[in-house]
RNA sequence: GGGCGCUUAGCUCAGCUGGUUCAGAGCAUCUGCCUUACAAGCAGAGGGUCGGGGGUUCGAAUCCCUCAGCGCCCACCA
């Protein structure tokens, strides 16, 4: 192996091992006796790229998803990409556009042609993406949430809640977006704090030269005004009970209506009533029986109904009324002022309106209960805890669901229209036909009209941990009993509401179960600066350069040191420089390993020997911590104990003892320990870094064909010797002692020294201290040389004499450093051990502890005293 | 307006049920090394009154109160 080069090279190694992995099939799972582990992943947008969240996000499954099939689980993680519809649908009508091709000049079925054309171009590109990353998914099972099964799922699901009575279709003020021309649920709004203005319109008084004042952002909808309205226990308003006014410019007469819900506060305390673009208007209108008049049309430009400024756009309507109001005198002022505006989800740019329309909605009332108790008891898992009360919240103040969108790219609403207004829900045509002709029975197919809404992306991603076993078509089917519910499921924050709530719901209404035990939620990943990585701001790195770049395991590994569950990831392209370093530390620790010559007669050396037994209790130990912190899903601090035990103790320490004197064979007992050990530590770190353990665990040793450390099992903690640990870390104090004397009096480390041991010794060091420090003779409480340097390693005192000139004013300046420090503590020790209150509450180990310290000290204190007096002679 | 969270070394963060794994890690900085696995490395070093104030306790980075700053989520105040 001593041919290898000094540099690991990801691109020789990362293709060849994950083709090898597809070609055997290694990531293939199907129902056995083994226990099952799933996680399916949160199906990206079909067209969409991978960013730097998706890997995070898939570096988590994947590490999750490897351990459970390196502790012996039939590990399971299903692929799959999300339809998308308004993200997709937006996207493909730009493209159309670009060639000239207007949405509305097609019929449905072309235009679902052309995006289904844009689909397989573009589909799926994400997963072969994430292909480089490592993934190890089953792709035998990748699902799109428009394919057959997925969408047969979402129609029967429709159906059967219909059927529930927890569907219906009403007319509703919903939020709208007039750019997809599409109703959104409530989540899919975000409100952003702006900067805008607070007009102040004048209302004449009819029958008097008064005017009411009216405080508004949106002088604009004026047009739509049927009411005002002020508090009846306003008294500075109580003249205007009974009153009626005109609408400014339009001129309308309008009623003075009186509700509580008007905050005498604000502004004049006299509010105008749009029943037709606001949903506390709309509310207000219901209740006085107002007219509603619809001033926008579905691209928010301004309706033939509003009468004036037919065809402007609501914004430049804004502005255009702003100044004709100012014109006609008719604006009292204007503030400046500070409210929140709604933006489009998918469409970021896009202001939503309120907006009246039929819309289908989903009860959740019923179906949010179970869900929420799931996660109170337990029986689902958040973490971190935190999120549980965001849910709780959520969850206890639900809204019914507004589930239709005025798209074409998704599942259509599966409701037929009878000529008489009636409406029959079904599967398919057919069947909605049979139920057509119950209800009067000259009916054809074509009289029966279907809806042209498409539903809500979630309602087919809701089901996706039940639609992939095809439990909802079949749901006593093998795979739905054996692989449901899923084991861990890893998400963003984010769409807490959007998906993970909704899944639960899912689960225990069509499943009667939890559809995952465990939600692991990431951070959201942001620059250097804690900006969040968006395309716009050109701040996120391409996934794909930094592969190139580093290699996936570097780049998996830079990812987690960084991401601890639930914090946001502050990601810094020099965290992959210390993963692509750890590459390369692995990979020239194996070069050195393999590299040995191997001699079946040469005798172990006691240093090798203990090194051994000192590394076999490390590995235990760490591995223990290691166990421990996957059950709390701490995955950074897993691979940060990982890290450390194959750079500091295995290469730093276990291969510095047990290795070869330069140009000599090394004994076989040692070399096969160390093989031993070195495959523990891949099969530790494979999880992490799948790529580079595999090849080197094939150069271990001769492999079978199809082998695959994929399949090696999860190295367990044995019983450890405690003992040996203490006895190396003393031993490591003395080695770093006495590194430090060679730094400060500029000992080469090819130059041998003698050291001068004073105090109580286990002897087991001497092998450890020779083979690392360098060490001609150990003696034992000789006389000191006056020319020597000292420390103290836990109560013994480190003496190493120096044979050349020695700076004897610096010695004793260092040693009475030390000496003050020593006395210092102890005095600090002193006085609690002397503080009565303590010693009788403190537990007797704590107390017991003191005394050692005490105890300790003492001993340092008097050891560097005699040093500093053997100096000053 | 309600809720949640954060503040520890120059930077990013660990620090679980108060007490030798309590002041830590990595990166950055500085010093010395091309020592035959690794300069993408090795060996050392410096650096923090744990956001401010108060309290509980024998003992507080850790528990409580309060102030300040930051972040996130929810909510129909025009």
């Amino acid at each position: 192996m001593s041919e290898l080069p000094t540099k690991y090279s990801p691109a020789d190694v990362e293709g060849k091992w994950y083709d090898y992995w597809m070609e055997k099939g290694l990531f293939k799972s199907s129902p056995d006796a083994r226990e099952p582990f799933v996680i399916v992943i949160p199906p990206p947008n079909v067209t969409g790229v991978l960013h730097m969240g998706h890997m995070l996000n898939n570096t988590i499954q994947d590490i999750l998803t490897r351990r459970a099939r390196m502790t012996g689980k039939n590990a399971l993680w299903v692929p799959g990409t999300d339809h998308a519809s308004i993200a997709t649908e937006a996207k493909v009508v730009a493209k159309l556009a670009k060639e000239g091709i207007k949405k509305s000049s097609l019929t449905r079925e072309q235009f679902l042609e052309h995006a289904w054309d844009w689909t397989n171009t573009y589909g799926g590109i994400i997963l072969k993406q994430l292909r480089r990353l490592g993934a190890s998914c089953d792709w035998s099972r990748t699902a799109f949430t428009m394919d057959d099964i997925r969408s047969k799922s979402v129609l029967r699901v429709f159906v059967e809640l219909y059927n529930q009575g927890l569907i219906y279709r009403g007319k509703r003020m919903v939020n709208w977006d007039p750019k997809a021309k599409t109703a959104l649920s409530d989540a899919e709004v975000i409100y952003k704090e702006e900067h805008s203005k607070l007009y102040h319109l004048k209302y004449k008084i009819v029958g008097e030269d008064e005017y009411a004042i009216v405080a508004t952002t949106r002088p604009e909808t004026i047009m739509g005004d049927t009411a005002m309205c002020i508090n009846p226990n306003d008294p500075k308003n109580a003249h205007l009970k009974g009153k009626r006014v005109i609408v400014p410019i339009v001129g309308r007469e309008i009623p003075v209506i009186e509700d509580e819900y008007v905050d005498i506060e604000f502004g004049t305390g006299c509010l105008k009533v749009t029943p037709a673009h606001d949903a506390n208007d709309y509310m207000l209108g219901q209740k006085h029986n107002l007219e509603s008049i619809d001033i926008f049309n579905d691209d928010a430009t301004v309706s033939e109904a509003a009468g004036m400024y037919v065809g402007m756009d609501r914004f430049a309507v804004r502005e255009q009324i702003a100044k004709d109001l100012e014109a006609a005198g008719l604006i009292a002022k204007i503030e400046n002022y500070e409210n929140k505006v709604g933006y489009s989800e998918r469409n970021s740019d896009t202001v939503t309106e309120p907006r009246l329309s039929d819309q289908w909605f989903l009860k959740m009332e019923s179906l949010a209960k179970p869900a929420l108790e799931g996660v109170e008891n337990g029986t689902i898992r958040f973490i971190p805890e935190k999120y549980i009360n965001t849910y709780r919240h959520w969850m206890t103040e639900i809204r019914d669901w507004c589930i239709s969108r005025q798209l074409w790219w998704g599942h259509r609403i599966p409701a037929y229209y009878l000529p008489n207004g009636e409406i029959v829900v079904a599967e398919t045509t057919e069947e909605a036909l049979e139920k057509a002709k119950k209800i009067n029975s000259t009916l054809t197919a074509d009289d029966l009209r279907q809806d042209e809404d498409t539903l809500d992306t979630w309602f087919s991603s809701w089901l996706w941990p039940i639609s992939l076993f095809n439990g909802i078509l079949d749901p006593d089917n093998e795979e739905m009993r054996y692989y449901y519910p899923t084991a861990d499921l890893v998400t963003g924050p984010d769409i807490i509401f959007f998906w993970v709530a909704r899944m639960i719901m899912a689960g225990y209404h069509f499943a009667g179960k939890q559809p995952f035990n465990n939600v692991y939620f990431t951070g959201i990943v942001r620059d250097e600066i804690g900006r969040k990585m968006s395309k716009q701001l050109g701040n996120s790195p391409d996934p794909l350069e930094l592969i190139d770049q580093y290699g996936a395991d570097g780049v998996r590994v830079g990812l987690m040191l960084c991401a601890p569950a639930g914090n946001d990831i502050l990601f810094d392209t020099k965290l992959c420089e210390t993963g692509r370093n750890f590459c390369n530390k692995i990979w020239n620790a194996f070069r050195l390993v393999k590299g040995w010559e191997v001699n079946a007669t040469t005798p172990t050396p006691e240093s090798a020997e203990l090194a051994a037994k000192w590394f076999k209790a490390k590995l235990s130990q760490s591995i223990e911590e290691i166990n421990d912190l996957f059950s709390k899903f701490r995955i950074s601090e897993a691979l940060k104990v990982i890290y450390s035990l194959f750079w500091d103790d295995f290469s730093s320490w276990y291969l510095e003892m047990a290795k070869p004197a330069y140009g000599s064979p090394v004994d076989e007992p040692t070399y096969k320990v160390t093989l031993g050990f070195f495959d523990s530590l891949l099969r530790l770190l494979h999880p992490f870094m799948p790529f580079i353990t595999e090849e080197l665990w094939q150069h271990l040793e001769e492999r079978r064909d199809g082998e695959s450390i994929m399949y090696a099992q999860c190295p367990m903690s044995k019983e450890f010797d405690n003992d040996i640990i203490k006895v190396m870390a003393h031993a490591q104090e003395v080695v770093n002692g006495l590194r430090n004397i060679r730094a400060e009096k500029n000992i080469a480390n090819k130059e041998q020294i003698t050291v001068n041991i004073i105090g109580n010794w286990d002897s087991r060091e001497n092998a450890i201290i020779t083979k690392l420090a360098n060490i001609a003779e150990i003696l034992h409480n000789q006389e000191k040389d006056a020319a020597s340097a000292s420390f103290i390693a836990g109560s013994v005192e480190i003496n190493v004499p120096l044979s050349g000139n020695i700076d004897t004013a610096a010695e004793i300046e260092r040693l009475t450093k030390d000496l003050d420090y020593a006395k210092g503590f102890m005095a600090s020790v002193q006085k609690k051990l002397s503080n009565e209150r303590f010693v009788a509450n403190a537990p007797e180990q704590v107390v017991e502890a003191e005394r050692k310290k005490l105890s300790d000290s003492q001993a340092k204190i008097e050891s560097l005293t005699k040093a500093i007096e053997a100096l000053t002679k």
